[in-house]
DNA sequence: TCGGCATGCGACCGACCAGTCATATGACCG
DNA sequence: CGGTCATATGACTGGTCGGTCGCATGCCGA
């Protein structure tokens, strides 16, 4: 946790090193990114860094757990209850996309959970993070299940198929869609223009589809396939 | 490219140093790994190294476009020509679940072009190797939409989903199979009597009857269903 | 025997990093 | 005014790294 000096600290000074440790934790790796580096950009002496933070760990574990899930809660909202099971999970996905396109920078952060790394906390961290994101999901699918929208006799196989697909490989699919590179992504705050909420509803339509036949509910819904 | 002394090596020198930088560079990040790290394991002198590589980066690529890929080939073999399209997906997959098993650190040094990096000449590297994976697919893919197994209107989109469901998806469920982490499976050089044959074959099944449904075949193969 | 060439080798270089510490600043209080 | 306390600051430490360089070693052909 941060030590309390961070939260007295003045609005813009906070900040602009909340900024920069965005900026550089979302496009490096937890081991290639730099508090030095951090602390040059937003214009604040590495030794106050270290008053705010007990160091590295500290400052990312914040970034990650605390402040990230909070920036993006605020971006997509409540979960939607309108609509039958698919078309809440629908919602659930074309939100994680918008969340991907206008907050390019939170999502890969969000995401930085299934880093590899060779540093224990770390991945100690990411596992815990990891670990909540598929219990949601499973929860998710077990109402689902229960109000007999989908049949799947091993459910943690399928959640953990599901989280995959709408995860990582929803990313790779838009990214592919962008045309760009994961890095130019980075660099830009909102690719707003480049991927309306058309296309993503499709996107989403399709990928929903293609887990609703492979979860084998009885009819898919008619239109535009994967 | 290693330079030609390096392969002039006496047999067991080189066997030391390519073992010790497939231990290195499978349970750490590019950036993580050290050159230093792995002449000391090896015991040759880093000096030595670079008499064989032009630098840490050479030493990667080679490891993870030429030795990786080779020792993968003789592992798995050719691809089966038996059975229909879904038989010769399934035993592809079990396959690559069974390399997983039996060789971990070469399977994770082949999954780590998936990781992310802040290097551009290693995050080139990587995607060269992931889209010559998704090319491999796809063709697949195509053939057995041709021979009318499948119906995927969106091959690119459909291609990138399952190459996600057959890479890290069903290497996480593996891992929630084996109740272990990446890195303690990291540490064994097999884990033979932990997922035999059997079971992959169970897991290989439900993943592709899970795609078989997804992509539209019309009738899903009977039994044990994801 | 000698000379040259491939290779072995490890001390060394400059860069960078995470984290510390002694000192400075300045607000508030008695 | 003097003192105290929270905070600011940047030089400094110890360590690791990738990569280099100059000398040592030993083989081979003349």
């Amino acid at each position: 946790m941060p030590k309390s000096t961070f939260f007295r600290l003045p609005e813009e000074r906070r900040a602009r090193l909340v900024h920069e440790a965005i900026v550089e934790f979302a496009d490096r790796t937890y081991a290639e990114a730099s508090l030095s580096q951090i602390a040059r950009r937003a214009n604040i002496p590495k030794g106050s860094v270290y008053q705010y933070f007990e160091d590295k760990l500290d400052l990312y574990r914040w970034l990650l757990t605390e402040e990230a899930p909070r920036l993006k809660r605020e971006f997509v909202g409540k979960p939607s209850q309108e609509g039958d099971f698919w078309m809440r999970l629908e919602d659930f996905v074309e939100r994680g996309m918008a969340f991907l396109v206008e907050h390019p920078r939170l999502a890969r952060l969000s995401a930085a959970a299934a880093d590899p790394t060779a540093n224990p906390e770390v991945r100690g961290l990411h596992k815990a993070i990891c670990e909540a994101g598929i219990q949601e999901l499973r929860a998710m699918l077990e109402a689902g299940a229960e109000s007999g929208a989908l049949h799947a006799p091993d459910l943690d196989v399928a959640t953990r198929l599901v989280a995959t697909i709408i995860g990582p490989g929803l990313t790779d699919v838009v990214l592919k869609e962008l045309g760009a590179e994961l890095h130019e992504v980075l660099a830009s705050d909102s690719l707003r223009k480049r991927l309306g909420p058309k296309r993503r509803r499709t996107l989403a339509h399709q990928a929903v589809n293609f887990i609703r036949k492979g979860l084998g509910a009885e009819k898919p819904q008619r239109g535009k396939d994967t």
